[in-house]
DNA sequence: TTTTTCTTCGAACATTTGTTCTAATTTATG
DNA sequence: CATAAATTAGAACAAATGTTCGAAGAAAAA
């Protein structure tokens, strides 16, 4: 497809803005896209601008930023098998990172690499990544992660019978396990991620 | 904490950069942290750019960069239900965005929500959204996406069955297809994403 | 074609901004 | 305390940069 003028230089902009990760001047977006005069360049910005696709501090240099590149993602951290003693978030049990929508993200989220195949039948898979809110505590039907005598993280879910709360595996297989003081809630499951 | 200089500088720098979208320059800096002089300024600022914690561009203002703050995630566009005729990457289409990491970004990558549930004994369930890579052909085996008569597209395993090619769910209930010249592959599903 | 609108150019100007150098000051070190 | 190292200040400079204005050119509309 062909570019006008005003395309061309948003394209550049967010491509700078993207790879370099700060703003041309208005002379390197000259030279860029073609026009001898920096006015002709302003020209454009202005209009880029008034269309709400670009913003600009006056009078500061290199102040360009475009709306639809305003980071719209947040990363948390992924933890894996946790050394034995050490906090469950601790810096030595980070094995990564994943990105969550800027709008659900709040500082309780970390994700959890799954290990095991106790939650099949809710659709986590050995090695899933499930994201979890430490600021929800799981209600009885809620998937939720729960610290076992300090040293193993497990997901499951969380419901109550005939009185008795228990953490109950989607998979025959395994057996459910009354909730007891050994058993210590970390946060509901929210979200999932998997590698295919 | 106590933070000494170098940190204000570098929790300055990072906090304009993730809120305003640019750089300060070196004398906004200098009233931000209380320093009379641009060349103090200056020489915090070479040391953390020897300790790679800043990034910065010779004679070119307002280039400092963090390299923490480097997005490491790149977004590509969900589809959700295909209208009818449009193609299925229109914009008509996109009904959002998520995030892959960079290292397994490509321009080939775009998502769909899966509506119903012919996958869910391999862990795909409604509403889940999976990351399909337009350049990557599904092979035997593979979970793949396909477009049927060019208006509908599905995901389903591939496979052969005594010489011939199929579509085949990941659900009892519902019946393989043979592959004909009314499907076309789209591409294969890399990975998949739930709120749960 | 004529008229109007959109686009580009050129140049000049005022600031902003990064850079450099030396000296003063503070803080650590023996 | 004496000395060295780290930090801050000040000033001056050169370059990069945004802004403005009028005019010329190109494209679209009448």
């Amino acid at each position: 497809m062909k570019l006008n003028k005003q395309q061309e230089i948003l394209r550049f902009i967010q491509n700078k803005l993207e790879n370099e990760g700060y703003s041309p001047s208005i002379r390197e977006i000259a030279e860029e896209v073609n026009l001898k005069s920096t006015s002709s360049v302003q020209y454009h910005l202005n209009n880029l601008i008034e269309k709400g696709l670009l913003n600009k501090k006056a009078n500061q240099s290199r102040t360009l930023t475009s709306n639809r590149l305003m980071t719209s993602f947040k990363s948390v951290p992924v933890v894996g098998e946790i050394a034995a003693g050490a906090p469950l978030l601790a810096e030595e049990n980070k094995i990564g990172e994943i990105s969550v929508p800027q709008e659900k993200f709040n500082n309780n989220l970390f994700a959890l690499k799954i290990n095991g195949d106790s939650m099949v039948d809710a659709g986590i898979y050995h090695e899933d990544i499930v994201v979890i809110d430490k600021g929800i505590e799981p209600k009885n039907g809620d998937i939720g992660a729960f610290m076992i005598n300090e040293t193993e993280a497990t997901v499951k879910f969380l419901d109550s019978i005939s009185g008795k709360r228990y953490l109950i595996p989607a998979n025959k297989n395994y057996e459910n396990q009354e909730v007891n003081s050994n058993i210590q809630p970390i946060g509901k499951v929210v979200s999932l991620f998997r590698d295919i």
